[in-house]
RNA sequence: GGUCGCAUAGCUCAGCUGGAUAGAGCACCUGCCUUCUAAGCAGGCGGUCGAAGGUUCGAAUCCUUCUGCGAUCACCA
């Protein structure tokens, strides 16, 4: 539609004004005023010098006698409002109502896929409520930028070495008497945390101990005896000593079977994971390269530098004097990796923005070494997860688990489902899984539609209200129309013709047939958000409709199917954006 | 102190590349269940878009300065 008034619009200008636009403005116009589109006149000033509303008017009248479905105009200081005729809408509805792919797009073959890393957890303790929205969030836009079409990998990187997993290993050969996830009954990732905590405990009454033995803060937490011995195990390890190596691999094992568990509660999965212990001594070479290159420079005591003053940032550390790999040199290395290993055009890092300045550091430091693709890589960067008590980091003790509090949802949407009472005929176990869906999506909801950038304040307590702008009044929105359909008796799929619209009905079309920009504005700006608010607002057209108007029990045959067609399309749709999302929507709740 | 990010209704958030009278939900008030699921709908109340300048026909949106909050500036990851 755009496109054939734009160009009516041009040949109109030209007759009228002689002059030649290259760009009409269009927008949606706002529901006060009388139209469909708009065309935004100030833009034509540049043009043409005159009155905005004289000139609106001129075109109007133009584009009335030329264009056929323009039905009407009216002007508004410098808005020229357009009518469209209740036709062109059917015509466009009967479109949309016959596809299928709702506007997802099949990946290119020959265009360059897209890589996304997200979680990325350690092994030595349980995920936590930021995992979650790291999870959530890196999922969704993986899903999205696939509907956008690109070819995606999905990809986690396992921080599965060093001295924390060590700690963990330590304090159970020290009181673990063999304990194993089957023994005790716990997830491997709660087992292996406990000892995690359990090592910290005894460190920090060896620190005190040896403060009150005479030695300052700092050479206690340097000298306690439990530490050393871990460092000891993490030199052992890297050696490659039977034992240790033996123990590491039970041990981690044990995470893994744990984190699989809580992932496929959230319904995330992976392409293909990345272990830390395979890449950690990648990069080396590298920096090795960048050296004699001139990009890094090295100091008296051999260890490696950038420095990167010129670009606003500082001097970093690539390569430690010993000789051993930092962060950083890691990072490098398996960003070239990931480019070999697949025909990369994109790698996005899903990771919190605490870490905005290192991704900085990374990207200039490779562009630095001229791999061309390095312009293409993405910090998606989200803000903290905050809880109303205060900061969420693991040192203070305030962590969320992510089990716990996907448990929690599911609890909530179980207690408020049985106080509804819509349920009847349900089995018990069908009820469960309605539960899971239910406290899931409100979970996913309450995280995807705020902005990743932003920080999310946490209220438990409102992210199970199930009122409002939520998952599960989306999901209860869906399993109506589900009801709705499954009650029509008759054939709606037909094609209609020649009937009046409802305003209502027009708006919700305008709306359905913005779902394709919306995946691509989504995959671009990797928001989430935008998806989620966008679902959240057809609901609310769709329900103000269906309140206002009846569909199966109208009169007339025609609207009758409309109005069928136009509810199973928003269910369509709904569904759609929720697999999205990584919601799952509901046939009855 | 340097750098980056955020600031919109009492609270939680939308507002896509600058466009018309800034939108939802929660909370508070008023109505609506014998009719397709009331986890709903309609309406009311509530805003100098952190502050001040600037650019523009037009600024919540772009630029500058300031204020507040957060993050970061490790031979940790």
């Amino acid at each position: 539609m755009q496109n054939s008034l734009e160009k009516a619009l041009k040949k109109g200008f030209k007759e009228i004004y002689g002059a030649t636009i290259d760009a009409v403005e269009f927008q949606a116009t706002k529901k006060d005023f009388e139209g469909d589109i708009t065309v935004v006149i100030f833009a034509f000033l540049r043009y043409v010098k005159g009155n905005p509303v004289e000139i609106g008017t001129k075109l109007g009248e133009y584009l009335k006698a030329n264009v056929s479905e323009v039905t009407d105009f009216n002007v508004v200081k410098g808005f020229l409002n357009l009518v469209i005729s209740d036709d062109f809408f059917l015509n466009s509805f009967n479109e949309i109502f016959t596809t299928t792919n709702y506007g997802f797009v099949l990946p290119n073959p020959a265009e360059k896929a897209v890589m996304v890393e997200y979680s990325s957890p350690n092994t030595n303790k349980p995920l936590h409520l930021g995992h979650i929205r790291n999870n959530l969030l890196g999922y969704s836009v993986a899903e999205i930028i696939k509907a956008s079409g690109k070819k995606v990998y999905k990809t986690q990187i396992i921080n599965d070495r060093g001295i924390h997993i060590c700690k963990s290993m330590l304090a159970w050969q020290r009181f673990g008497h063999g304990e194993t996830p089957e023994s005790t009954g716990l997830k491997g990732d709660k087992l292996v945390g406990n000892y995690y905590v359990a090592f910290d405990k005894l460190y920090k009454e060896e620190i005190s101990r040896l403060i009150s033995e005479g030695k300052t803060e700092e050479e206690a937490k340097k000298q306690a005896p439990i530490l050393l011995e871990a460092q000891e195990m993490l030199l052992k390890w890297e050696a490659g000593d039977g034992e240790v190596v033996s123990l590491w691999k039970t041990m981690n094992n044990w995470v893994y079977a744990g984190f699989e568990q809580t992932y496929k509660a959230l319904g995330v999965n992976f392409d293909k994971n990345y272990y830390e212990s395979n890449t950690y001594l990648l990069g080396k070479d590298v920096v090795a390269d960048g050296l004699k290159k001139g990009v890094f420079y090295s100091k008296e005591d051999g260890s490696v530098w950038i420095d990167l003053t010129a670009d606003g940032l500082d001097e970093k550390i690539v390569l430690r004097a010993d000789g051993t790999a930092v962060y950083m040199t890691q990072d490098i290395g398996t960003a070239i990796e990931r480019f070999n290993d697949f025909n990369l055009g994109e790698l996005i890092y899903t990771v919190g923005n605490e870490q905005d300045y290192h991704f900085k550091v990374l990207f200039l430091i490779l562009e630095k070494l001229g791999f061309v693709w390095a312009k293409n890589l993405y910090h998606l960067s989200y803000g903290m997860v905050d809880l109303p008590s205060g900061k969420m980091k693991s040192r203070e003790g305030t962590v969320v688990d992510a089990d716990d509090l996907m448990q929690e949802m599911v609890d909530t949407a179980r207690n408020i489902s049985q106080e509804l009472g819509k349920l009847e005929g349900y089995s018990k176990s069908e009820k469960e899984v309605l539960y899971k869906i239910i406290g899931m999506g409100a979970l996913k909801y309450y995280i995807l539609k705020v902005d990743p950038k932003k920080r999310i304040l946490f209220d438990p307590e409102e992210a199970v209200d199930f009122n409002g702008n939520t998952g599960p009044f989306i999901q209860y929105t869906y399993a109506r129309i589900q009801s709705i359909l499954r009650k029509a008796d008759f054939d709606y799929s037909k094609v209609i013709k020649v009937i009046t619209l409802h305003e209502k009905e027009r708006e919700l079309i305008k709306q359905l047939q913005q779902f394709p920009e919306i995946i691509q504005n989504s995959a671009k700006n990797h928001s989430p958000a935008l998806l989620a608010n966008y679902t959240y607002d057809l609901v609310k057209e769709y329900n103000s409709l269906y309140q206002s108007l009846p569909i199966l029990g109208c009169e007339n045959e025609n609207e009758k199917i409309l109005r069928t067609q136009l509810s199973a399309k928003v269910g369509e749709i709904i569904k759609a954006a929720f697999n999205l999302l990584g919601i799952e929507v509901p046939e009855r709740m």
